[in-house]
RNA sequence: GUGGGUGUAGCUCAGUUGGUUAGAGCACCGGAUUGUGGUUCCGGGUGCCGAGGGUUCGAGUCCCUUUACCCACCCCA
């Protein structure tokens, strides 16, 4: 009978059991560095009905959203994870406590086309505070210090948190009087890095965007703030009083960045960047977004930014909030590209093999039992293979210890622990085998009874 | 959505101006070695040459269509 050839879409990552260990490495890392600033964690469905999930998507969001009907009903998948927090948030209003902390990793959809570092289903690690009615400025500076303090714990050492503020873009276009065309030129503007100052005044000045020479020059110039934090700060000072929005935004980019100094974040892990603008068209504040300085080409691993309403199609209540998102499949892909995924990281299922040579299995087995109960990954082989085949399944797996149980040790009430990595075998008793397995085990992996005796 | 590239073994890829039985490395399987792996040696090809049509005595190779994947743009994590 002719096979279906098995394979996997285009834009899906699928891993090969090492990998997959290493990935969830990555998230317990992010589980734990979220949960420090007092986060709680969060799951929403993956899909929701359409009308919800899309009640303001509009433009390029909507053409990349994967929809369906299940019989009558319309579904989408989500696209990201703040749409779903709004709808939850708006739901659950009255049963939460503000500010809102949350974490929230999981997969997101998006219809477009993959590309290199570019998956139609991709993990998304997110965290948002959101206020009931308001919202300090502080939270916007804490945020990218948890971002600093992630990124550290993941071991990655040469990135740059980027910071500026929607304020301060919208109230430079207002004096210009270009605030129709500012989403263009934002969006123009933030391609500065890739094709050079020459080819964004070429498009400004283009037919698109239609602005008179003087004009761009005047923005090439206002983007081209070169210095550190204190100096482009300093600089943006001579626009103020021409435009109060952009008061605003200068006075919240100006605590963000002291703050930022006060949460331990150094100078050199962040920068005001007068470029960036991206992310989703919610943002109203302060915007984020954090590149690995070594492969900029990849693009964000991670963004977010400050929103007045999170929640406006969904309740009359005012919910402002601030949140980042970081491309988890991404910053994955990236790092196993470059080589930079820690292989001295145990990936082993298990800290033991047991292998009974016997045909009698009760002993092997409550042996498993104890070991297990003593927190001590067991694995126990009961295939029937050659010898040779049972150990080259424990050399693939990598575990540290392989332990016999043949007639000879069940008779003398013994093991035999071989140590894989130095071929050393010792005949034991089961308490010290289990001593010395216990020393090597995978520290942390015990964690304590989640329901009650 | 737009533009370009590539589909040959599980993976990465060779395959001459069209020529008879389609190859390499790695992986995999078996043996040397029935209580000792990772090294070594010996043996094994596991294939609808993406699919459909055309040209030809003859197509992995040339032409057309289609499909999948990859790269870039758009946009974005």
């Amino acid at each position: 009978m002719a096979k279906q050839k098995p394979r996997t879409l285009s834009g899906f990552m699928e891993l090969l059991p090492q990998p997959q260990q290493q990935m969830e490495r990555m998230m317990e890392l992010l589980r734990r560095s979220y949960s420090l600033y007092g986060f709680t964690p969060l799951d929403t469905p993956v899909i929701e009905a359409s009308e919800v999930l899309l009640a303001k998507a509009g433009g390029e969001t909507e053409k990349q959203i994967y929809r369906f009907t299940k019989g009558d009903t319309d579904l989408s998948l989500r696209f990201d994870l703040t749409v779903p927090l709004a709808k939850y948030v708006a739901l659950h209003y009255a049963e939460l406590s503000f500010p809102f902390r949350r974490y929230q990793i999981g997969k997101v959809y998006r219809g477009e086309r993959a590309q290199r570092g570019r998956f139609r289903e991709f993990y998304q690690a997110d965290i948002d505070i959101i206020g009931d009615g308001k919202l300090d400025i502080l939270n916007e500076a804490e945020i990218p210090a948890i971002i600093y303090h992630t990124f550290t714990a993941l071991g990655l050492r040469r990135f740059q948190i980027r910071v500026n503020n929607r304020k301060i873009l919208n109230g430079f276009y207002a004096m210009l009087g270009l605030s129709d065309q500012a989403p263009d030129i934002m969006r123009t503007v933030d391609k500065l890095d890739k094709i050079g100052p020459e080819k964004v005044a070429a498009l400004l000045t283009g037919e698109e965007i239609g602005l008179a020479p003087a004009q761009a020059e005047e923005i090439l110039k206002f983007i081209g703030i070169k210095g550190c934090n204190g100096e482009v700060l300093a600089a943006l000072e001579n626009w103020r009083g021409r435009d109060p929005l952009f008061d605003e935004g200068l006075d919240e980019l100006t605590a963000v960045v002291r703050h930022l100094g006060d949460f331990g974040v150094p100078e050199d892990h962040f920068a005001v960047d007068l470029t960036i603008a991206r992310g989703l068209d919610y943002y109203t504040g302060t915007v984020y977004e954090t590149a690995l300085l070594d492969h900029p080409e990849i693009g964000s691993v991670c963004s977010g930014g400050r929103y007045d309403n999170l929640a406006e199609y969904y309740t009359e209540k005012q919910l402002p909030g601030v949140g980042i998102s970081i491309g988890l499949t991404r910053l994955f892909y990236v790092l196993g590209e470059q080589g930079m995924l820690n292989p001295d990281l145990p990936t082993a299922p298990a800290d033991v093999l047991i292998l009974p040579m016997t045909e009698q299995l009760s002993p092997a087995i409550a042996l498993a039992t104890r070991l297990r109960q003593g927190g001590i990954r067991t694995q126990l082989y009961t295939e029937q293979k050659k010898f040779k085949q049972k150990m080259a399944y424990a050399d693939k797996l990598g575990v540290p210890f392989v332990l016999f149980l043949g007639e000879d040790e069940i008779a003398q009430g013994k093991v035999s622990l071989k140590d894989m990595a130095t071929g050393e075998q010792a005949l034991l008793s089961p308490e010290e085998a289990q001593a010395r397995i216990a020393a090597q085990a995978a520290a942390g992996w015990t964690l304590p009874p989640i329901v009650e005796k």
